[in-house]
DNA sequence: TCAAGTATACTTGTATACAAGTATAATAAC
DNA sequence: GTTATTATACTTGTATACAAGTATACTTGA
C-alpha cells in the first residue's frame, strides 16, 4: 500500500519505546484509522514479519491492544474490533464518568496551582494552532485533561484514564490532522471551551465543567445528544439521604 | 515458607489458564493476602525459578499485574504496591462509579431476565454458605455484580469491571475465607443485601440499590463512612438543565 | 460424486539464547 | 582511608526454537 507516510503514529513520541510498544501504538493507529477494517484477523507471524520483529513484541502489542478493547484475543488470531460509533460513544461515557468524578474531588481541593499548569498548556495548544501543528496539538489536548485526572491522585481513576488514553490519543490525533486541512476555524472554538474548563476549576463552577466538558466532546466528534443522555444520568445520580 | 496449602487461588478455576495466567492469580493472591509486603521488589527470574517457568509467562504475569495497579513495572524489577486503606477505598469508588452508571441504564430496559438470573446466582450463593463453601460463595458473589455489569451491553464499562475483577475476586476471596471461620452470620446479612440489590433491580427503585450497593461494600469492608462520603459525590453529580 | 481419514500448514504458548544496559562490589590508584 | 575505575552479576528486551493443538486441504476409498 503506498501511504503517503510510512507510520501514522509521530515518530518522535517513540523515542524510549521498545519494540512491542511501536508495534501497539502503530497497530492501533491503523486500526482506528480504519486502514485495517473491522472483523480482520490478525496473525502474530505476519504482523512479526509485516514490523520487522520477532513474536514477542507482537505478542505484547497484542495483549496490550486487547486491553483496550480495539482487538479481540481468539483461539486462532485476533479478531480487529476497532472503533464504531458505538464504542466512541461509549468512550464518551466513560470520559464523561471519571471527569465528572474528579471534578467533585477538585471542588474541595486547592486548584490554583493546576489552573496555572492547565494556562501553560493552553498557551501551548494555542502555539501548535498558530503552526499548524496537529500532533503537538493533539498531545497538549491530551494533556490537558491528563494533568486534570491526575491533580487529585486516584490511582484507580488513573489506570482507567491509562487505559483509555492510548485509543483516545488516537482518535484525536487523526480528527486533527483532519481539521487542519479543511475546519481551521473549529481550534478557536477548541480553545473557548479549555478556557470555560479552566475557569470551571478556578472558580469551582461544576455546572459550567459539564458544559464544557460536553461541549470538548462535541468539538472531537460532532454529536451532542447521546452525550447529553449520558450527563443526564449523572444528573440522576442523587440520592435524598434515605437513611 | 510452610504455608497449610501451596496455592492460595483455587486450582479448580486454572483448568484452562495458561502459566501466564497462573503465576498472575498466585502471585495477584499473595501480594494482595500480604503474604508478599508492599515495597517487595519482584525479580523475573527469581519468580520464574519459583514457579518452575521461564520468564516468558513470568513477563506476560508481571504486565497483567502492572495494569491492575497492585505492582509498579521500573527500570530493575517489578515493586509491590499491594492494597493498602486507600487503595481499597479507591476501588470502591470506581465500583460505585460503574454500578451505580449501570443501574440508570437498567432502569430503561426490560430487566425480568436479569432478576431471573441473579436470583439463581443468590440461591446458589445460599447453598455455598451451607456447606461453608467459601470459594464458591465468593466466585458467586463476583459473578452477581458481573452479571448486572454484562447485561448492559457497555464494552467500556466491561472493560473496566475486567482490570479490576481480578482484584476484587482475590480480596473477597481473602475476605470471605477469614468471614467462614469467625463471622459465620454475617452470610445472612450479605445475603440480604443481594436480596434487596435484586428487588432494587427489579422495581428500577434508584435509592434502594444505591443503599444496598453500600451495604454490600460494608459487608467485604467493614467501614462505612468513606463510602457515604463517595456517594455524596455522586449525588451531587446532578446538573439542573442549565442550558 | 461424496465421505472419511490423513497430511500439511497454520496457530498459540513456553523455553531458551543472546544482546545491551545498569547497579553493586571489588580492586587499584592516590 | 578515600576516590576512581574496572569487573561482575544482575536486569530487561528481543529473537529463535520447539511442543502441542487446530483448521484447511488433499487424498483415498467407496
Amino acid at each position: 500500500m503506498s501511504e503517503s507516510r510510512d507510520f501514522l503514529y509521530p515518530e518522535k513520541w517513540l523515542s524510549k519505546a521498545s519494540a512491542g510498544d511501536r508495534v501497539a501504538y502503530e497497530l492501533r493507529m491503523q486500526i482506528i484509522s480504519g486502514m485495517i477494517e473491522s472483523g480482520t484477523i490478525l496473525s502474530e507471524n505476519k504482523l512479526a514479519a509485516d514490523f520487522s520483529v520477532s513474536r514477542s513484541p507482537v505478542r505484547e502489542a497484542l495483549k496490550i491492544l486487547a486491553s483496550e478493547n480495539i482487538i479481540r484475543l481468539e483461539r486462532m488470531g485476533a479478531v480487529v474490533i476497532g472503533l464504531s460509533e458505538k464504542e466512541i460513544e461509549e468512550i464518551y461515557d466513560v470520559r464523561l464518568l471519571i471527569e465528572t468524578f474528579v471534578f467533585e474531588r477538585l471542588a474541595r481541593m486547592e486548584t490554583s496551582e493546576l489552573v496555572k499548569e492547565l494556562s501553560k498548556i493552553l498557551e501551548m495548544m494555542k502555539v501548535a494552532i498558530k503552526y499548524c501543528d496537529a500532533d503537538e496539538f493533539s498531545f497538549q489536548d491530551v494533556l490537558f485533561h491528563e494533568t486534570i485526572i491526575r491533580a487529585v491522585n486516584h490511582s484507580y481513576i488513573l489506570m482507567i484514564w491509562n487505559n483509555l488514553k492510548p485509543v483516545m490519543e488516537s482518535f484525536i490525533l487523526l480528527s486533527m490532522r483532519g481539521r487542519f486541512k479543511d475546519k481551521y476555524d473549529d481550534f478557536t472554538r477548541i480553545i473557548n471551551n479549555h478556557e470555560l474548563y479552566i475557569e470551571a476549576i478556578r472558580t469551582k463552577d461544576r455546572n459550567l465543567m459539564i458544559k464544557s466538558l460536553h461541549q470538548n466532546f462535541d468539538d472531537v466528534q460532532g454529536k451532542v445528544e447521546d452525550l447529553w443522555r449520558s450527563q443526564q444520568m449523572l444528573s440522576k445520580g442523587g440520592v435524598q439521604e434515605n437513611d
